[in-house]
DNA sequence: AATCTTATGTATTTTATTATACATAATTGG
DNA sequence: CCAATTATGTATAATAAAATACATAAGATT
């Protein structure tokens, strides 16, 4: 394999980290823009950029600006430099991809899996498809610029392990990025996949919403935050973790988790595929109740409008606490569609206060299965490509073009 | 009046912001910390320092550092240098203070006030007020700095102003900014009460901790939130808002905002008064119901009682969403101490999920009445020594200075 | 008091960046 | 095709900051 650019020389980058994560970031996309947002000079700035260009991390769009006179080129990250392998753990399977810096999906493996497997087997199975996967992204000549591992379960993302006790048994405080670097020299992020899917709903479909509420509905029910444009994780990733938020009534049904009216015990896919059992449908998961639903069974249809209702209470109490702009509501049984979203609004207009609901939307999710996996990347991404981290990642370009 | 330093030209502290901001953070309090965490040379450090020194906006403390060798000498900012004028809109009184950097309070004044005047005549008694506080301040030479208001309802911060209808009337979106800086060339800070004590207990008690609720438990009930050391403000200013958080029962009993079931119908001042004067009490407000509690009639008690468990309700929901990792009660009622308090303790660790109280502190406030203005004044103070702000306050020092 | 240690200031050289001015490039509109 | 217009690169002088090395300061230890 050809390097990119055999000319190309590792102080033709010096300092120029920061133009890139300005590009990186959107925030300047043409030279005029670096100058102005970067406050460098002309000179300085042509410079670096002409590294950057050189090196093959930044390229020049097809498109350009008119202006009037010469069009304005276009600035780009080149996405074909590097790529990134994200892993996502469901409950029965996990689902690997390598990503380009887009981030676009340039190779998959899926892997069964059990909830029963421990971190150590799981991780080497993970670590083994990640080198698999790793061989083939490189032979474009890439270079891997991290790892993003989806988990369900909560995660206190900085010391990258599982915490508390969750649907994966000898995960607790396993510390997954340490056992990761072992095997590969890159950075290793390790994330919940609620709030990964809050990552790519917000970076996707509403970059310039800074307050919002993803909430995902399907075997179980958990949200994610962005506060000032930024997600939101609270003192151990718990933030939230809305699923076991009780309010009791005569009838509370007896929750997964050991309580009694937790809203997941009576909204949760799980909770109407018990209800619609007992009324003689076999129903196990989220997927059955939702073609019951698309089969127009009345009891189906009133099972998960009442759910709506139960899941709104809960989302009204979270438009009182943060007052965000925006709720999206995704997961399995967002493909209920307006069955479900009525019954939200229904409780959230209801139940806030005018000031809170006078500008917020409640809309439908239109993420797919892989969104956990491209909010790993994004993840990844942005904080590879911020200020904070720049020069430690063009090092890396660096070593890899000597 | 003499000038502070005859020889200081503004040349001598081109630049000097960064070295200011890092020192007003506590970033860096000695010389050697102020050239790592500046990462400028030693020679353009000592050169700033001296601008900043002779300037007077920054001084040597009394302490230093004892190091084995040549003590290190402390820096900090010269609280006699400036003053903030903040204001207090209370139910009844208005409270305005002239503080130094520090800051403390350098004077007082106290206006009559009625909930039912318009901004226009209210603004016009302040600006009076502030105006005669400032004459005395500068007898000192000090540089007026900025003004904070506290108000008692949601405040839009950017825009500064009222926002949704509140107890305000005639509040709602008058630009309160435009109106003070017409009258004074500096900058305007316009908060809700509640945010600010938030912010004076988060400086002041728990300066390291990154996410923490304030619960304001008076006459009404209301919270404050800090996320990720930062104050939450929500898409409108409306986060934390948390007195018309509903749940529903037989008895639930009609709030001021018109529903049904509110806590704060439940558990605030008013509600406990209302409670009290339906057993054959006098009672009004929260006071009224505190110092029947300290005449220990046994009906007061029991109700402040049930309040704290009606609060942990909706405390527990708070936690759930946000995994905060301290819970601070204060206002009124929170002077019922562990009657108030052991009601919220309760409710909180039998409704959260292990992980979520794991490590939660729920503590009482000990702040006075007067935190919203020393809060209003770290807000003012934190923004304009702050990275992005700096320099314009350095500007307006040299302006004074000439 | 002499010595050690760490803090702090300063002079000098070297390097990096800016400012300025100008040259060249790539369009649009006539 | 030409002029107008805006984008972009580059040479040069001027400036700012860093690096280095050394000098001095102020306490602790002996």
């Amino acid at each position: 394999m050809k390097k990119p650019n055999p000319d190309f020389d590792r102080t033709m980058i010096d300092g120029a980290g920061s133009l890139l994560s300005l590009i990186a970031s959107g925030t300047a996309t043409s030279r005029a823009e670096l100058l102005d947002a970067s406050g460098l000079s002309r000179a300085t700035v042509t410079q670096r950029l002409n590294g950057l260009l050189a090196s093959g991390l930044v390229c020049e769009t097809q498109d350009t600006l008119p202006s009037g006179g010469r069009p304005t080129r276009l600035l780009a990250i080149n996405a074909a430099s590097g790529f990134v392998i994200v892993a996502n753990i469901g409950e029965t399977h996990i689902h690997l991809a390598a990503m380009d810096l887009q981030p676009a999906v340039l190779a998959e493996t899926t892997l069964p899996f059990s909830i029963t497997s421990g971190p150590d087997d799981t991780l080497t199975q993970i670590s083994d498809a990640i080198a698999a996967l790793a061989v083939e992204a490189r032979k474009t000549n890439r270079l891997f610029v991290g790892i993003g591992l989806s988990l369900p379960a909560p995660v206190d993302f900085k010391r990258g392990c599982v915490v508390g006790p969750s649907v994966l048994p000898g995960w607790d405080e396993f510390d997954i990025i340490g056992w990761l670097k072992n095997r590969f020299a890159v950075p290793v992020y390790v994330e919940n996949d609620v709030n990964l899917m809050t990552i790519c709903e917000h970076k996707r479909r509403f970059p310039a919403i800074d307050d919002m509420v993803f909430v995902k509905i399907g075997t179980g029910i958990g949200s994610g935050m962005i506060a000032g444009g930024r997600l939101f994780r609270g003192a151990q990733g718990a933030a939230g973790d809305i699923g076991h938020i009780q309010f009791l009534s005569d009838d509370a049904p007896l929750c997964r988790c050991g309580k009694f009216g937790c809203i997941e015990a009576r909204a949760a896919g799980w909770a109407i595929a018990r209800d619609l059992s007992a009324r003689g449908f076999r129903a196990e998961t989220a997927r059955d109740v939702i073609d019951l639903v698309d089969q127009r069974k009345p009891e189906a249809l009133m099972l998960l409008r009442a759910a709506g209702r139960t899941i709104g209470e809960v989302v009204s109490d979270v438009v009182s606490i943060l007052n965000p702009s925006l709720i999206v509501i995704g997961g399995t049984l967002a493909r209920g569609g307006d069955l479900l979203l009525s019954g939200i609004r229904e409780l959230v207009y209801q139940r806030c206060l005018p000031l809170a609901t006078r500008n917020l939307s409640i809309v439908l999710s239109t993420a797919q299965e892989d969104s956990a996996m491209f909010g790993a990347a994004y993840l990844i991404l942005d904080d590879l490509f911020g200020a904070a981290k720049i020069d430690q990642l063009l090092e890396r370009y660096c070593n890899r073009a000597d």
